[in-house]
DNA sequence: GCAATCATTGAATGCGCATTCACAGTCGCG
DNA sequence: CGCGACTGTGAATGCGCATTCAATGATTGC
């Protein structure tokens, strides 16, 4: 049996292929300069010599990693999960690499930026998470790219990617006000995150349009989480002597699904009969059977483009765009957990799942 | 406003503190020998160029990156979420960094691994994939440590680390039994994955202890999802004519969650009333109010640990120990989708989500 | 048929850092 | 008081590769 060398180098292959190393790098390199037939007798000493190429080396000189950090600050919400697997899909499509940091939802990312910038990754994404102005400017004077993804930050010259939060507030609003509703409820999450501000901002001011004034609103804040939402709706219609609202906005879906099952298993009420429920984000599981919820769908997929449309990975030396914000189109997805009203009929969801155009 | 130039580099940080690039270096290598005074004065000089280490080019010399690879192989399972989750925490806290490589269920992770090597990893996490014996080789000629997380492949030389899935499956098959269940019915995932083998394995072998045929255990294999679970589960229950199983494994919880909204909300079964069902894995939706999934807790944190410790990245010179495979211990925890049969009944679970100890 | 162009090629260089080596002080101990 | 044992230090080197530069032979145009 062969006695293999263990991390040949280009040298290696060089020698055994009697070529310069030069010639090796170039066979690895596309649309470099090189007779194919030298190529190929490169490639053929490469594979006996189980010859892989160093990225790591490369990029000494090359100052491109191909590696993109992705900063996940809630792994608890599957809308960041399927996030997460789109970016991977997408990036590793695109031939770069895909280094995850994950920190505490809503906490601070400069940790995690900071040890991202020792690995001169090529660009950051940043989801649910705090970003300060230093790291900001940290990364845009190395000419790294940072897109904030599903989030934006006022007067921050990093750019964002997200949805129409405020339009979407306002769809769920206009569904609850179209279904009959008459007195209304929030469980919101996290209240530094611009996401969770705009949705209540918009489902707000367009109950407000219709006379309906803030402090009928009730509100109750809750850990972005399945249970703090459960938590939440608890505390928020547990209390039997006070009026029941009878239509409930939860900021996201997970939270919504949360305060679903606590309404129905541990307070005995029945969806949408006594009391309309409504998400946002429309994730897979939103669509399940015990669930069924009206919600707003993000177009994941769009934003996932836009988001490296942002960074313009092929053209390292472009200037970087600061502080762009361009909120994308949502639509409401008509389910069962608000009654729908005759003039929706036709647009109730096929549940086809979330779809590719968004 | 000062300029910052950017990328400093650890001579531009030496030449403003007046010292050589060595020291630099070592102020920034924990265990270096260098005097206190000159390491702060490093540090101010580093501080006021906004200077990062290269770790890239540092590699190139100590031949480490600190990253390790995850192959994931099903983000779709919730499990394997948890599991990332959990891996990234882990190795985020020991100083390393996680580059995440998607692969489709089941598929073959030769190249995700073919370009971990390129960025030189420290180590492999596989899981839910396929793993070729070349590939083993390729990586551990180069020690570097590849770890199968939760499945195991015979005669490979690659360690695994799992937990009992024979004996789990047993343990359902048990509770079954206990239960009074006298006719039985599995939804099988990945065949290729001795995961699914070994439970199907177990669970069998107990009920064939008991007198039960293996031709009269039912067996539907699906897509290892909560959709395919789903489907899996109308084409076992939704033939009215022929009798139906009473017990009803589901290979993991995703799966039996898919099955139980399936066997609900299509079919109008109730359950445990008309069928019991369980899972495994124990993910924490599987104890959410829709389902109480009766099912068997992986002890992800120890497995998790294991994985760490046979990688022994404190001694990247220790020789990789071959073909390890030590399964650990799983638990069933009682819900809400089996009986509780009175010798049980200490046993339910309290529900407090997967615990730490595992 | 000859000069000008072009495609290939290898030697040399440098990317940013850790590490080795030799050397200058310091200290301890007899 | 003196010599070995240490500690702290900077110059020099090399990690593995891409790239530049100059040189070579091949090809084209006229």
């Amino acid at each position: 049996m062969k006695r293999i060398s263990s991390r040949a180098t280009s040298f290696d292959v060089a020698a055994l292929a009697g070529v310069s190393q030069s010639a090796v790098s170039r066979a690895f390199t596309p649309g470099s300069s090189i007779a194919e037939e030298k190529r190929a007798k490169v490639l053929e000493a490469a594979r006996k010599l189980n010859y892989v190429p160093n990225s790591i080396a490369s990029s000494l000189t090359t100052k491109r990693t191909n590696i993109i950090a992705l900063i996940l600050g809630n792994m608890g919400n599957p809308f960041y999960v399927h996030v997460l697997h789109e970016f991977s899909r997408r990036l590793q499509a695109l031939g770069r690499q895909v280094l995850i940091f994950t920190v505490d939802p809503g906490s601070e990312s400069d940790e995690a930026i900071l040890r991202a910038l020792q690995y001169q990754i090529d660009g950051v994404i940043l989801t649910a998470a705090q970003l300060s102005t230093r790291m900001t400017s940290l990364c845009h004077d190395r000419g790294i790219p940072i897109v904030l993804f599903n989030r934006y930050i006022p007067g921050s010259d990093a750019s964002g990617v997200r949805c129409d939060n405020v339009g979407g507030g306002r769809l769920i609003a206009e569904a609850f006000l179209a279904a009959g509703a008459k007195s209304f409820a929030m469980i919101t999450g996290d209240p530094k995150g611009t996401t969770s501000q705009d949705r209540v901002r918009g489902f707000v001011e367009r109950l407000m349009e219709e006379g309906i004034r803030r402090s009928e609103i009730e509100e109750v804040g809750g850990q972005s989480s399945y249970d703090g939402a459960a938590q939440a709706a608890l505390t928020l219609f547990g209390d039997r002597a006070r009026p029941r609202p009878d239509a409930l906005f939860g900021i996201n879906d997970i939270m919504a699904m949360g305060a679903v099952d606590a309404l129905r298993y541990r307070l005995g009420l029945k969806i949408p009969e006594d009391l309309m429920v409504a998400g946002f984000d429309d994730i897979p599981e939103a669509r399940r059977a015990p669930y069924k919820l009206t919600t707003v769908r993000q177009p994941i997929n769009q934003m996932v483009e836009q988001t490296l449309a942002l960074m313009h990975l092929d053209e390292p030396d472009r200037p970087i765009e600061r502080g762009i914000d361009m909120p994308l189109a949502s639509r409401l997805i008509w389910r069962s957990t608000i009654p729908v009203p005759p003039a929706y009929r036709s647009d109730i969801a096929d549940d086809a799942g979330m779809d590719e155009s968004g």
